[in-house]
DNA sequence: TCTGGATGCCGATCTTGACCTCCACCAGCG
DNA sequence: CGCTGGTGGAGGTCAAGATCGGCATCCAGA
């Protein structure tokens, strides 16, 4: 999906010559894999070099350096989040729906088996203002889309939309990253209705038990769902 | 609160002999203001040590190297942490208040001056095994002891309640990390308070506004909340 | 087909910066 | 007065980002 194969290329002294425009589509995919594998601080310039099959100058004659190869990945997934999101909240007028897709969204982008998600959600170059700013206004736009919604269709002000759009891509993001590392005990969908739900109708959704009350043979809510 | 002046020693030459628990602490103390302030890459031992007024080797006589100086520093937070959700959910048995002081937790603990909390939810070495254990561990337990309560509570089933769980863990971090970083802007009981509503009765809660009955001056339900 | 030029690529190297130890110094005690 | 043990400044080592001259490859045109 990304450019090429996993492994590095084991030319042997050689590679094939590319157009300018190719060569660094590639490098941008191999710089993709060792970023998310590794992390910003543990890859070195060499292993991208190693897994695109190339020599490290030739790196440089397209990147002027680690920083900007970082940082152009990086705005690549931001953008592809945030047009995701966007997609979500255009794609319905029903808030249920939006939210349901929205936190959907945010479940498909960390689902990418390429892992890039990584590279917004978990950077490890936070320090860097770039960066920094970068990720910050990811998060913050996705969130006022959402806060955008929530002030045309309730009553609550910005201020107030603005909060609860914080706390619901906190959610999202969070459930759906910690939904990854499982690594499929639970079920995709499962979790993102179960996000959905809590998002949408609260934790008082759910009914209550009295302490004394332990009969383990009482209906289970959360299998009747209904949507 | 951490241990001393925020200023290096500019001790000319000789510093007060301390015994080992006395020194280790102003070494942890020294560390935690240069890591927070800088990052794990960013900051240099020697930076650590100036900070402290002592030399190099001190350091290294009480800590093996960089890595086991953050990672006991991490400990320190996530411990922290993970100490005031258990409080919170042990301090009443009613679930609304439980989850109120869940979040306020981790809005308190992201409050404090000294910016720790950035070593638990924001560090920048999650590429080593080490760390990222920890960091995980650390969110693992709090939505575990959340998970716990939610389980015996309600008549969802256990795995349900471990994803509203992590729900919630991400609504209260991302939530009370964003809050800080308005720097004041908007009031934190107020941020909490807005929080704590969405996880408890969600956004289906808040009134539903037809699009063209665009009033304004229908009532706001954000300020009629009770509890 | 042959040639000249330009483009793309590589091996080898430089430099910087940061983690981690070696020789002089000094304070307290018998 | 001599010894012990902690402290300080200076230095070793190494990894990693960034770079320079040389070589191979492709193409335009006669």
């Amino acid at each position: 999906m990304t450019v090429g194969p996993s492994a590095p290329q084991p030319r042997t002294g050689k590679t094939a010559r590319l157009p300018r425009t190719a060569r660094r589509f590639q490098l941008l995919g191999a710089a993709r894999e060792v970023f998310v594998a590794q992390g910003y601080h543990a890859t070195a310039m060499d292993e991208i070099a190693e897994r695109a099959g190339v020599s490290k100058p030739v790196l440089y004659q397209h990147f002027p350096g680690k920083l900007d190869l970082y940082l152009a990945l990086l705005d690549e997934q931001a953008y592809s989040l945030l047009s995701s999101v966007r997609r979500a909240l255009a794609s319905t007028t029903d808030n249920h729906t939006r939210i349901a897709r929205s936190i959907a969204a945010y479940f498909d982008f960390v689902d990418d088996p390429s892992g890039a998600y990584q590279l917004v959600l978990e950077s490890d170059l936070r320090s860097e203002p770039a960066v920094r700013k970068r990720v910050e206004n990811s998060f913050t736009e996705c969130a006022n889309a959402i806060a955008a919604v929530i002030a045309a269709d309730t009553g609550v002000g910005p201020g107030e939309a603005e909060l609860l759009s914080i706390g619901l891509v906190g959610l999202a993001e969070t459930g759906a990253r910690w939904w990854l590392v499982t690594g499929g005990t639970v079920e995709k969908e499962r979790a993102v209705a179960t996000m959905v739900e809590l998002a949408w109708r609260g934790l008082a959704g759910y009914p209550r038990r009295n302490v004394d009350d332990a009969d383990p043979a009482s209906p289970d809510h959360a299998d009747e769902r209904e949507d």
